[in-house]
DNA sequence: AAATACTCTACTGATTAAATAGACTAATAT
DNA sequence: ATATTAGTCTATTTAATCAGTAGAGTATTT
């Protein structure tokens, strides 16, 4: 499961996804609209800020916004960033991968198992953008 | 990802499966061909009995095996014993649902997302066995 | 200068993960 | 019977991560 940082996240960029070429939004109003912990909502905006998704200004006016049109960001980046690998497995994951101890990758049943459950995941997440986060009406 | 435990849980699991049809294994065996701290490892295979997944004989001659063929259990099921749930929110998950607080599931973008993964997610794990963790060689 | 709003550091409490210890019970062999 | 083997059960411990809070600081606008 996604921690629920990582939720609360994937919450949250999907409001300022809909509300792209709008100008900031004030943290305040997407923790009241998504009801997320504010303090807790700052911290996340601002780490996915410091990794390119997300961008924001200071001051009278000021807020967050999406760096890049919604459509250019996939889940899969997102999750990412937030809450890590999102493959199951140590051994099978791209981006933070670890080798097995005690286990012949080559040999091994999990591994593979795990590994194409990874690429059924990732066809997902890697096609679905925040694009797709925004609530329909 | 994957607990620690689930990881040892599927570990043993693939070691139990290679080794069916030849009786009771010692949890000691299990635990120094897989490397799983052998106390971690009894309290996994003992949830994995109560779920009907394992059987095991006491006394001399003892030990932990499969309670049905290799391929009569999957890997969602294996996972949902010694992890819990699959889904990445749990508004989507079919076997530990909860409904989300403040969202409207039939409007809401992640939790339609979310349910698509699932679905590839699970299209893996429900057709993967026991029989597919069995090491190559 | 005042007000607004994001930034940063630090901290706290709760929960879960991971592992360990030891007493207990059941089965087998002699 | 009884000694040995090996799973069962309860409890505890330690460490890590999660979730959330507090407050001072910095940048921007009016």
């Amino acid at each position: 499961m996604l921690s629920k940082k990582t939720q609360y996240g994937l919450k949250a960029l999907g409001y300022l996804a809909s509300k792209y070429g709008e100008g900031p939004v004030l943290i305040s109003e997407i923790a009241r609209k998504k009801k997320i912990p504010i303090k807790f909502l700052e911290s996340i905006l601002l780490q996915l800020k410091k990794k390119g998704v997300l961008d924001s200004k200071k001051g009278k006016g000021g807020g967050y916004f999406l760096a890049n049109a919604p459509k250019k960001t996939t889940l899969a980046s997102a999750i990412r960033i937030v809450d890590g690998p999102i493959a199951m497995i140590p051994c099978v994951s791209l981006n933070f991968y670890q080798k097995c101890k005690d286990c012949n990758e080559a040999t091994c049943g999990l591994n593979k198992a795990m590994a194409f459950t990874r690429d059924a995941t990732l066809k997902i997440l890697e096609k679905k953008t925040l694009y797709d986060l925004i609530d329909a009406e």
